[in-house]
DNA sequence: CTCCAGGGATCAG
DNA sequence: CTGATCCATGGA
């Protein structure tokens, strides 16, 4: 990876890479818009200000430690794009147009604690709400990481947290969810570390022991926290947009629209599935 | 006021 | 087995 330092920025040139639409297509809630071009995030123990403009990314207020160990794995930059666009492309004229519309979208490598409670904590909510839920959890038991930004609390840092403490954060009635999930760590149900070795088909299954934890749920954790790209998460917005330019609007069960995803797209589906995600919320399909 | 949100658990038939 | 209802909370 060619890099250059200049006035305490990291700079490199990079295609297929938009921040605005890698951060908006759904699978991050710890980002703030500073202008179009300019986000700042927290993961990874790290804050970073990042702006993406023209092929051209700047890394702000970052080490290049950091740069090199965590960023340019988190945004998954060794992964060629263009490959995938232009497959999913071929023959599937939905696909080029969805993917013409965010073709800077990125899929994420986030920390698979941090994504099951954050998709936990997703479930029947608002983005909005989303968000600060999980900015009440940070700042109330995270690790501070510079004199405003806390970090995602560890499993260390939560596990003794009780559901009335955490429905003062706003989980509402995620909260036993969130328990069960760290109950399930404690007794050994759940093992991260043993997650990371298994395949698509067992790790949803292992995933799906948590209470509040579904089929789309799963696939969100598989695909942003563990990047398994088999994954094709069904929520309200994929539902209608799948049978918006798939299924002549007729309505469909979320089961028959994963399924149609994952026999259709393959490998590909947690990428389909992002283009299909920002296209439709962008332009409100079926709204 | 009602409706609903990046769903899933539980209940009713 | 499938379909309906409930769930906390807050914004539209």
């Amino acid at each position: 990876m060619d890099y250059l330092i200049k006035n305490n920025k990291i700079i490199i040139n990079q295609m297929d890479f938009n921040i605005k639409q890698t951060l908006e297509c759904g699978q991050s809630f710890r980002f703030a818009e500073i202008d179009e071009h300019t986000f700042k995030i927290i993961a990874h123990n790290k804050a970073l200000t990042i702006t993406s403009n023209n092929n051209t990314i700047e890394f702000i207020n970052t080490t290049e430690d950091d740069f090199l160990n965590i960023w340019t794995n988190y945004f998954d930059l060794q992964t060629d794009y263009s490959i995938i666009k232009n497959t999913l492309s071929s023959n599937d004229d939905v696909m080029k147009k969805c993917i013409s519309f965010g073709d800077g979208i990125r899929i994420l490598r986030q920390d698979p604690f941090e994504i099951i409670i954050t998709f936990i904590i997703s479930q029947n909510n608002r983005i909005p709400m989303i968000k600060k839920v999980i900015e009440n959890l940070s700042t109330n038991y995270g690790s501070k990481i510079n004199d405003i930004d806390y970090a995602f609390p560890t499993y260390e840092q939560l596990k003794n947290i009780t559901i009335e403490q955490l429905n003062e954060l706003k989980t509402g009635f995620r909260s036993k969810y969130i328990r069960d999930f760290l109950d399930k760590i404690e007794d050994n149900t759940i093992d991260i570390q043993y997650l990371y070795t298994l395949e698509y088909d067992e790790l949803k299954k292992e995933l799906m022991k948590i209470k509040g934890v579904g089929s789309k749920v799963s696939d969100c954790i598989i695909l942003f926290g563990f990047s398994i790209t088999n994954a094709f998460p069904v929520d309200v917005w994929i539902k209608r947009v799948v049978e918006y330019f798939y299924f002549d609007n007729q309505d469909t069960k979320k089961e028959l629209i994963e399924t149609f995803g994952k026999s259709k797209f393959n490998k590909l589906g947690g990428y389909a599935q992002q283009y299909l995600f920002y296209y439709a919320r962008e332009l409100q399909i079926g709204k």
